[in-house]
DNA sequence: GAGGTGACGACCC
DNA sequence: TGGGTCGCCACCT
């Protein structure tokens, strides 16, 4: 049988996992779905997400840097604010205690 | 059908 | 330390 979830799909329902307050990386997604060299593809797919409905938390997703490499997709600091809003601290486009906020799917959701 | 591109990340000098 | 290159997958032309 053929499995027609693609790579896309899979990142999308992760996305959708990361608890209210979390945030977590491109590269950690990709790993989880076993393409750790992916990343790229996983940035693209959240610049696709726009469409989805509903929408799903792209602004939870970050590079590794905890740097919101994303936010001109947004529109202006959207992506920022809703970070903000969370509880995040945003300084120079950069979440502050980023690790203490991450959220690693490879290890909540454990294959 | 083929080549270029992208919200990344890891590796190599 | 830092700049350059490759890999991966899906989309666009």
């Amino acid at each position: 049988m053929e499995n027609k979830y693609t790579f896309f799909e899979n990142v999308f329902d992760v996305v959708r996992q990361i608890p209210y307050g979390k945030v977590t990386s491109y590269g950690a997604i990709a790993k989880y779905l076993g393409s750790a060299k992916s990343s790229r593809t996983v940035g693209y797919a959240m610049n696709a997400s726009h469409q989805l409905i509903p929408k799903i938390a792209a602004h939870r997703v970050v590079n590794r840097n905890g740097m919101l490499t994303g936010k001109h997709h947004f529109g202006g600091n959207e992506m920022q604010q809703s970070l903000e809003a969370e509880g995040h601290i945003i300084i120079d486009d950069k979440i502050q205690n980023f690790s203490t906020h991450y959220w690693d799917p490879t290890i909540e959701l454990a294959i």
